[in-house]
DNA sequence: GAATATAACTCTAATAAGTAAAGCGAAAAA
DNA sequence: TTTTTCGCTTTACTTATTAGAGTTATATTC
Protein backbone atom coordinates (compact mmCIF):
# COMPACT_ATOMS: atom_id res chain seq x y z
CA UNK A 1 0.00 0.00 0.00
CA UNK A 2 1.59 3.39 -1.24
CA UNK A 3 1.18 6.80 -0.04
CA UNK A 4 0.41 9.63 -2.36
CA UNK A 5 0.18 13.27 -1.92
CA UNK A 6 -3.06 12.80 0.30
CA UNK A 7 -1.56 11.34 3.38
CA UNK A 8 1.89 12.51 2.98
CA UNK A 9 3.20 13.89 6.57
CA UNK A 10 3.46 17.28 5.22
CA UNK A 11 3.73 19.34 1.97
CA UNK A 12 7.01 20.73 2.67
CA UNK A 13 9.79 19.79 0.15
CA UNK A 14 12.43 18.32 2.30
CA UNK A 15 9.56 15.82 3.67
CA UNK A 16 8.37 15.45 0.59
CA UNK A 17 11.58 14.21 -0.84
CA UNK A 18 12.23 11.69 1.66
CA UNK A 19 8.95 10.21 1.50
CA UNK A 20 10.07 9.55 -1.88
CA UNK A 21 13.14 8.01 -1.28
CA UNK A 22 14.07 8.55 2.53
CA UNK A 23 14.78 4.88 3.18
CA UNK A 24 17.76 2.58 3.08
CA UNK A 25 17.48 1.26 -0.21
CA UNK A 26 16.11 3.28 -3.16
CA UNK A 27 18.62 5.16 -3.61
CA UNK A 28 21.26 2.30 -4.07
CA UNK A 29 19.08 1.17 -6.75
CA UNK A 30 19.50 5.00 -8.27
CA UNK A 31 22.68 4.28 -8.08
CA UNK A 32 23.59 1.12 -9.13
CA UNK A 33 21.33 2.19 -12.92
CA UNK A 34 23.04 5.56 -12.62
CA UNK A 35 27.00 4.80 -12.01
CA UNK A 36 27.12 1.45 -12.40
CA UNK A 37 25.00 0.77 -15.47
CA UNK A 38 23.08 -1.92 -13.63
CA UNK A 39 20.09 -2.76 -15.83
CA UNK A 40 18.38 -5.76 -14.43
CA UNK A 41 16.63 -7.74 -11.45
CA UNK A 42 19.43 -10.50 -11.37
CA UNK A 43 22.03 -7.61 -11.02
CA UNK A 44 20.60 -5.35 -8.35
CA UNK A 45 20.52 -8.38 -6.10
CA UNK A 46 24.30 -8.50 -6.02
CA UNK A 47 24.46 -5.35 -5.10
CA UNK A 48 26.93 -5.31 -1.92
CA UNK A 49 25.17 -4.49 0.22
CA UNK A 50 22.69 -7.44 -0.17
CA UNK A 51 19.02 -6.64 -0.60
CA UNK A 52 16.55 -9.47 -0.47
CA UNK A 53 13.97 -9.81 -3.32
CA UNK A 54 11.34 -9.00 -1.55
CA UNK A 55 12.44 -5.51 -0.58
CA UNK A 56 14.21 -5.63 -4.22
CA UNK A 57 10.87 -6.10 -5.50
CA UNK A 58 8.87 -3.77 -3.26
CA UNK A 59 11.43 -0.96 -4.42
CA UNK A 60 11.57 -1.38 -7.69
CA UNK A 61 7.22 -1.35 -7.84
CA UNK A 62 7.63 1.75 -5.67
CA UNK A 63 10.29 3.28 -8.18
CA UNK A 64 8.44 2.77 -11.45
CA UNK A 65 5.06 4.36 -9.88
CA UNK A 66 6.88 7.08 -8.95
CA UNK A 67 8.27 7.82 -12.58
CA UNK A 68 11.98 7.75 -11.19
CA UNK A 69 12.46 4.44 -13.20
CA UNK A 70 11.25 2.66 -16.18
CA UNK A 71 10.48 -0.86 -16.87
CA UNK A 72 11.10 -2.71 -20.61
CA UNK A 73 10.98 -6.18 -21.92
CA UNK A 74 14.09 -7.23 -23.80
CA UNK A 75 13.81 -8.27 -27.49
CA UNK A 76 16.79 -10.69 -27.48
CA UNK A 77 15.88 -12.70 -24.05
CA UNK A 78 12.16 -12.55 -23.64
CA UNK A 79 11.94 -13.72 -20.06
CA UNK A 80 14.82 -10.16 -19.29
CA UNK A 81 13.45 -6.90 -17.77
CA UNK A 82 15.58 -3.89 -18.54
CA UNK A 83 15.68 -1.07 -15.97
CA UNK A 84 16.79 2.28 -16.67
CA UNK A 85 16.35 5.46 -14.74
CA UNK A 86 13.36 7.73 -16.47
CA UNK A 87 14.71 11.72 -16.95
CA UNK A 88 13.45 12.43 -13.47
CA UNK A 89 15.26 9.71 -12.40
CA UNK A 90 18.64 10.95 -13.41
CA UNK A 91 18.06 14.16 -12.76
CA UNK A 92 18.61 12.70 -9.06
CA UNK A 93 22.47 12.35 -10.06
CA UNK A 94 22.79 16.23 -8.39
CA UNK A 95 21.28 15.19 -5.11
CA UNK A 96 23.50 11.43 -4.87
CA UNK A 97 26.60 13.78 -5.70
CA UNK A 98 26.12 16.17 -2.83
CA UNK A 99 25.46 12.83 -1.02
CA UNK A 100 29.01 11.33 -1.74
CA UNK A 101 30.55 14.40 -1.30
CA UNK A 102 29.56 15.23 2.11
CA UNK A 103 30.71 12.05 3.09
CA UNK A 104 34.53 11.74 1.09
CA UNK A 105 34.65 14.72 3.21
CA UNK A 106 33.41 13.57 6.92
CA UNK A 107 33.52 9.57 6.71
CA UNK A 108 35.67 6.80 5.92
CA UNK A 109 34.31 5.39 2.69
CA UNK A 110 36.34 3.69 0.07
CA UNK A 111 36.04 6.29 -2.84
CA UNK A 112 39.13 7.12 -4.15
CA UNK A 113 40.24 11.21 -3.44
CA UNK A 114 40.64 11.07 -7.75
CA UNK A 115 36.80 9.85 -7.64
CA UNK A 116 36.31 12.95 -5.05
CA UNK A 117 38.27 15.45 -7.44
CA UNK A 118 36.50 14.35 -10.01
CA UNK A 119 32.77 14.99 -8.78
CA UNK A 120 33.67 18.10 -7.56
CA UNK A 121 35.05 19.14 -10.60
CA UNK A 122 31.32 18.12 -12.38
CA UNK A 123 29.57 19.77 -9.91
CA UNK A 124 31.58 23.20 -10.43
CA UNK A 125 31.24 22.76 -14.37
CA UNK A 126 27.77 21.72 -14.24
CA UNK A 127 26.80 24.97 -12.61
CA UNK A 128 29.09 27.35 -13.99
CA UNK A 129 26.73 26.17 -17.02
CA UNK A 130 23.50 26.86 -14.66
CA UNK A 131 25.18 30.44 -14.02
CA UNK A 132 25.17 31.13 -17.73
CA UNK A 133 21.09 29.66 -18.24
CA UNK A 134 19.93 31.99 -15.64
CA UNK A 135 21.61 34.90 -17.12
CA UNK A 136 19.45 34.03 -20.21
CA UNK A 137 16.58 33.27 -18.19
CA UNK A 138 15.82 35.27 -15.00
CA UNK A 139 15.72 33.44 -12.05
CA UNK A 140 12.05 34.71 -11.20
CA UNK A 141 10.45 34.20 -14.40
CA UNK A 142 7.81 32.16 -12.58
CA UNK B 1 22.16 0.28 19.58
CA UNK B 2 24.26 1.84 16.92
CA UNK B 3 26.38 0.76 14.04
CA UNK B 4 29.46 2.08 13.38
CA UNK B 5 31.43 1.38 10.37
CA UNK B 6 32.94 -2.22 11.23
CA UNK B 7 29.15 -3.51 10.69
CA UNK B 8 28.05 -1.41 7.60
CA UNK B 9 26.57 -3.18 4.68
CA UNK B 10 29.28 -1.58 2.73
CA UNK B 11 31.50 0.85 2.53
CA UNK B 12 30.06 3.03 -0.71
CA UNK B 13 30.16 6.57 0.02
CA UNK B 14 25.96 6.23 -1.02
CA UNK B 15 25.86 3.64 1.40
CA UNK B 16 27.56 5.53 4.00
CA UNK B 17 25.60 8.63 3.63
CA UNK B 18 22.42 6.28 4.07
CA UNK B 19 23.40 4.81 6.47
CA UNK B 20 23.56 8.09 8.95
CA UNK B 21 21.10 9.81 7.43
CA UNK B 22 18.93 7.63 5.29
CA UNK B 23 15.53 7.71 7.16
CA UNK B 24 12.19 9.84 7.27
CA UNK B 25 13.06 12.00 10.29
CA UNK B 26 17.13 13.07 10.62
CA UNK B 27 16.63 15.60 8.10
CA UNK B 28 13.76 16.86 8.92
CA UNK B 29 15.33 17.35 12.19
CA UNK B 30 18.02 19.07 9.95
CA UNK B 31 15.81 21.11 8.30
CA UNK B 32 14.50 22.63 11.11
CA UNK B 33 18.12 23.30 12.78
CA UNK B 34 19.17 24.80 9.19
CA UNK B 35 16.39 26.84 7.76
CA UNK B 36 13.60 27.46 10.66
CA UNK B 37 16.27 28.39 13.87
CA UNK B 38 14.62 25.75 15.95
CA UNK B 39 16.69 25.34 18.56
CA UNK B 40 14.63 22.77 21.73
CA UNK B 41 13.30 18.96 21.51
CA UNK B 42 9.67 20.91 22.52
CA UNK B 43 9.85 23.07 19.52
CA UNK B 44 11.43 20.13 16.96
CA UNK B 45 8.70 17.99 18.65
CA UNK B 46 5.62 20.58 17.08
CA UNK B 47 7.28 20.40 13.22
CA UNK B 48 4.10 19.74 10.74
CA UNK B 49 5.41 15.80 10.54
CA UNK B 50 4.26 15.21 14.11
CA UNK B 51 7.24 13.34 15.23
CA UNK B 52 6.85 11.68 18.58
CA UNK B 53 9.09 12.20 21.47
CA UNK B 54 10.32 8.74 21.41
CA UNK B 55 11.41 9.07 17.53
CA UNK B 56 13.20 12.74 18.30
CA UNK B 57 15.30 11.70 21.32
CA UNK B 58 16.28 8.44 19.37
CA UNK B 59 17.40 10.67 16.50
CA UNK B 60 18.78 13.58 18.47
CA UNK B 61 21.37 10.58 19.96
CA UNK B 62 21.99 9.19 16.66
CA UNK B 63 22.80 12.97 15.09
CA UNK B 64 24.88 13.73 18.25
CA UNK B 65 26.59 11.00 18.25
CA UNK B 66 27.66 11.47 14.26
CA UNK B 67 28.53 15.10 15.65
CA UNK B 68 26.49 16.30 13.56
CA UNK B 69 24.76 18.66 16.10
CA UNK B 70 25.89 19.57 19.27
CA UNK B 71 24.05 19.66 22.88
CA UNK B 72 24.29 22.93 24.84
CA UNK B 73 22.96 23.94 28.53
CA UNK B 74 21.27 27.17 28.90
CA UNK B 75 22.15 29.73 31.18
CA UNK B 76 18.68 30.91 31.83
CA UNK B 77 16.38 28.33 32.17
CA UNK B 78 18.45 24.97 33.43
CA UNK B 79 16.05 22.58 32.46
CA UNK B 80 16.52 23.60 28.51
CA UNK B 81 18.91 22.27 26.18
CA UNK B 82 19.74 23.89 23.02
CA UNK B 83 20.56 22.21 20.34
CA UNK B 84 22.38 23.52 17.03
CA UNK B 85 24.17 21.82 13.89
CA UNK B 86 28.09 21.39 13.84
CA UNK B 87 30.12 22.02 10.93
CA UNK B 88 29.35 19.29 9.75
CA UNK B 89 25.68 19.65 9.90
CA UNK B 90 25.66 23.26 8.42
CA UNK B 91 27.45 20.93 5.08
CA UNK B 92 24.92 19.04 4.86
CA UNK B 93 22.97 21.85 3.10
CA UNK B 94 23.86 21.27 -0.45
CA UNK B 95 22.40 18.11 0.10
CA UNK B 96 19.23 19.71 0.95
CA UNK B 97 19.14 21.87 -1.01
CA UNK B 98 18.87 19.63 -4.25
CA UNK B 99 16.57 17.83 -2.46
CA UNK B 100 14.10 20.61 -2.37
CA UNK B 101 14.98 21.27 -5.55
CA UNK B 102 14.54 18.29 -7.01
CA UNK B 103 11.16 18.13 -5.64
CA UNK B 104 10.11 21.29 -6.77
CA UNK B 105 11.01 20.59 -10.20
CA UNK B 106 8.86 16.97 -10.55
CA UNK B 107 5.93 16.83 -7.43
CA UNK B 108 3.57 19.31 -5.91
CA UNK B 109 4.84 21.05 -2.69
CA UNK B 110 4.12 24.19 -0.65
CA UNK B 111 7.01 25.90 -1.43
CA UNK B 112 6.68 29.66 -3.60
CA UNK B 113 8.54 29.85 -6.86
CA UNK B 114 9.93 32.24 -5.42
CA UNK B 115 11.88 30.32 -2.99
CA UNK B 116 12.77 27.90 -5.71
CA UNK B 117 14.56 30.69 -7.63
CA UNK B 118 16.17 32.27 -4.50
CA UNK B 119 17.67 28.74 -3.92
CA UNK B 120 18.81 28.03 -7.53
CA UNK B 121 20.74 31.74 -7.15
CA UNK B 122 22.37 30.68 -4.03
CA UNK B 123 23.63 27.21 -5.64
CA UNK B 124 24.74 29.39 -8.46
CA UNK B 125 26.46 31.23 -6.40
CA UNK B 126 27.59 29.01 -4.06
CA UNK B 127 29.30 26.85 -6.89
CA UNK B 128 30.59 29.72 -9.16
CA UNK B 129 32.65 30.63 -5.89
CA UNK B 130 34.14 27.17 -5.90
CA UNK B 131 35.46 27.19 -9.34
CA UNK B 132 36.75 30.12 -8.63
CA UNK B 133 38.70 28.08 -5.40
CA UNK B 134 39.22 24.94 -8.01
CA UNK B 135 40.87 27.40 -10.30
CA UNK B 136 43.90 28.89 -7.55
CA UNK B 137 44.09 24.82 -5.73
CA UNK B 138 43.95 22.19 -8.66
CA UNK B 139 41.55 19.59 -7.87
CA UNK B 140 43.67 16.60 -7.69
CA UNK B 141 46.01 17.91 -5.45
CA UNK B 142 45.14 14.69 -3.01
C1' DG C 1 4.31 27.26 48.92
C1' DA C 2 1.08 24.32 46.46
C1' DA C 3 -0.53 23.46 42.13
C1' DT C 4 0.29 23.52 37.51
C1' DA C 5 3.10 23.71 33.45
C1' DT C 6 7.09 22.86 30.75
C1' DA C 7 11.42 20.53 29.09
C1' DA C 8 13.65 16.53 28.03
C1' DC C 9 13.47 12.41 28.15
C1' DT C 10 12.53 6.77 28.93
C1' DC C 11 9.62 2.68 28.53
C1' DT C 12 6.46 -0.37 26.50
C1' DA C 13 3.31 -2.44 23.49
C1' DA C 14 1.95 -2.43 18.85
C1' DT C 15 2.80 -1.85 14.02
C1' DA C 16 5.59 -1.69 9.98
C1' DA C 17 9.52 -2.98 7.44
C1' DG C 18 12.86 -6.07 6.05
C1' DT C 19 14.75 -10.98 5.56
C1' DA C 20 15.71 -15.69 4.03
C1' DA C 21 14.08 -19.37 1.78
C1' DA C 22 11.01 -21.74 -1.11
C1' DG C 23 8.34 -21.79 -5.13
C1' DC C 24 6.47 -20.50 -9.77
C1' DG C 25 5.79 -19.78 -14.83
C1' DA C 26 7.98 -18.66 -18.92
C1' DA C 27 12.00 -18.77 -21.71
C1' DA C 28 16.62 -20.28 -22.92
C1' DA C 29 20.60 -23.42 -22.79
C1' DA C 30 22.65 -27.94 -22.53
C1' DT D 1 14.21 -33.47 -22.39
C1' DT D 2 16.28 -31.87 -18.47
C1' DT D 3 18.41 -28.16 -16.33
C1' DT D 4 19.24 -23.38 -15.71
C1' DT D 5 18.08 -18.60 -15.79
C1' DC D 6 15.07 -14.69 -15.18
C1' DG D 7 11.94 -11.98 -12.70
C1' DC D 8 9.42 -12.19 -9.70
C1' DT D 9 5.60 -13.70 -5.45
C1' DT D 10 4.54 -15.86 -1.18
C1' DT D 11 5.23 -17.18 3.46
C1' DA D 12 6.89 -17.33 7.97
C1' DC D 13 9.94 -14.97 10.72
C1' DT D 14 13.02 -11.33 12.75
C1' DT D 15 14.16 -6.62 13.39
C1' DA D 16 13.21 -1.76 13.44
C1' DT D 17 10.24 2.03 14.09
C1' DT D 18 6.59 4.27 16.19
C1' DA D 19 2.86 6.39 19.18
C1' DG D 20 1.69 7.35 23.38
C1' DA D 21 1.89 7.06 28.36
C1' DG D 22 4.75 7.88 32.13
C1' DT D 23 8.91 10.07 34.70
C1' DT D 24 12.01 13.45 36.73
C1' DA D 25 13.62 17.94 37.31
C1' DT D 26 12.98 22.71 36.90
C1' DA D 27 10.12 26.81 36.37
C1' DT D 28 6.00 29.59 36.69
C1' DT D 29 1.50 30.99 38.45
C1' DC D 30 -1.75 31.69 41.95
Amino acid sequence: MEKDASNMRSQCPMNCALEFFGDKWSLLIVRDLLFFHVRSFGQLLKMDEGISTGTLSSRISMLLQRGIISRNDCLDDKRAIEYRLSDKGRELEPVLVEMILWVAEHEMTDLPPKAVANLKQARSLSRAAAVATDAQQPADRN
